[in-house]
DNA sequence: GCTTTTCGCGGGAGAATTTCCCGGTTCGCT
DNA sequence: AGCGAACCGGGAAATTCTCCCGCGAAAAGC
């Protein structure tokens, strides 16, 4: 059949961007109708295109992809998601499974892989590249209980800001907020994930995606 | 000529150990005076057994291959010393450098690699894999004033403890002090690296070996 | 339309932690 | 012996964190 699909995509390294965005336009022959490099941009483009395919990468600067489907995902039912990800980590799997994901494909995978992903996703079916497939089977023989607590926008900035060395001052002064709300934020955050020490913040923020490994 | 040297293996994984040890006893045709997995063991055989060289792995249980090389190297001027890592940071391959390691090797290269990284370290040259020159490069073109600040035995067992996300209490009482005595080296720590917020501590501990990334 | 919930914001009192300084012991080295 | 360092811990002041509170706005549910 064929018809073009309408597609957007969400990356914020420009060559990856470009490259996926040659790939489904000359090669795949689809619509490229969006191009965002953020989450703020891509729930604008989202809501505003309503595409049929939306390709996101999963670290995204501020924030993760998986918060761009968790907002606008509901006023998108016709919407498919392909999820791809530099970051192999069995956590990111079992997430996007939970939350529904369509489809995932490693970016270390090669282009075959992802433009099969593609056109499994746009048929209507699920594709989880065989690189997540296996983390995913791994990550459910071990399931510790780390179900993915889901964080109000304010409390991932301020983990995020925290986790990677921010003085809670400083940090408050970005946000614009007293050092008090940070803290209150601080103690939420502790309090939902039950991770006590700063320390185990810090890993649930790198194991999470929140922050970059150092 | 082909007078067997006298080694000592230092790593922490058996399998690998054993590999290691076929590849110089068997294919190589040297002496393994010494097999050891921590490094209280490492620094125990080397003085023991004077070695020719050392190969040592840069993660182990008890602290780092560097820490080994600290303390007992300048006891042992004939010996020579060839590391491994499966970490590849450029850090490490800096802060090799600047101990003074004659041979370094990622683990994920080819068992060729190895045996030229051996022969040469033994031939009295020194052997840098490619891997671990391009490393070098990257870092020495950033040089970010890392300079590796080396930490007393207890430091590091506290910023271990610390940065895995122990209580500092139950970190205490694990190493036998008073919790009072951990807080100070907490503060000794944070004066000595500069680094006075939790999260900066652990990743710093994380990008320098001291624990695992999460 | 109107409640109810959720989120963000921040104050206050008391508990806990951190800092900075101190003295003491035990090593190893000169 | 003497020196420096690493290690251990105490005490007092400063800072931070916890736990509780209320307020306003926005969203969700009836």
């Amino acid at each position: 059949m064929k018809s073009p699909a309408r597609i957007v995509l969400v990356e914020d390294h420009a060559m990856v961007r470009q490259l996926l965005a040659h790939l489904v336009t000359d090669t795949l022959g689809h619509t490229l109708v969006g191009d965002c490099t953020t989450v703020a941009e891509a729930r604008v483009a989202l809501l505003e295109h309503q595409p049929d395919l939306v390709i996101v990468d999963w670290m995204l600067p501020d924030g993760r992809g998986f918060d761009v489907m968790r907002s606008v995902g509901p006023k998108l039912p016709r919407t498919r998601w392909l999820f791809v990800s530099s970051n192999e980590q069995g956590h990111l799997v079992r997430e996007a499974v939970q939350l529904g994901v369509h489809g995932f494909v490693m970016k270390r995978a090669d282009l075959s892989t992802l433009r099969q992903g593609i056109s499994e996703v746009l048929a209507g079916r699920t594709y989880y590249c065989p690189a997540s497939a296996a983390l995913l089977v791994d990550q459910l023989v071990g399931e510790g209980q780390t179900v993915a607590a889901n964080l109000s926008p304010r409390e991932c900035a301020v983990l995020r800001g925290y986790a990677s060395g921010e003085n809670p001052k400083v940090l408050a002064d970005r946000l614009g907020v007293s050092a008090k709300t940070v803290q209150n934020h601080l103690s939420a955050l502790r309090d939902k994930l039950g991770l006590f020490e700063p320390a185990q913040l810090v890993h649930y923020a790198i194991k999470h995606g929140y922050i970059e490994a150092p």
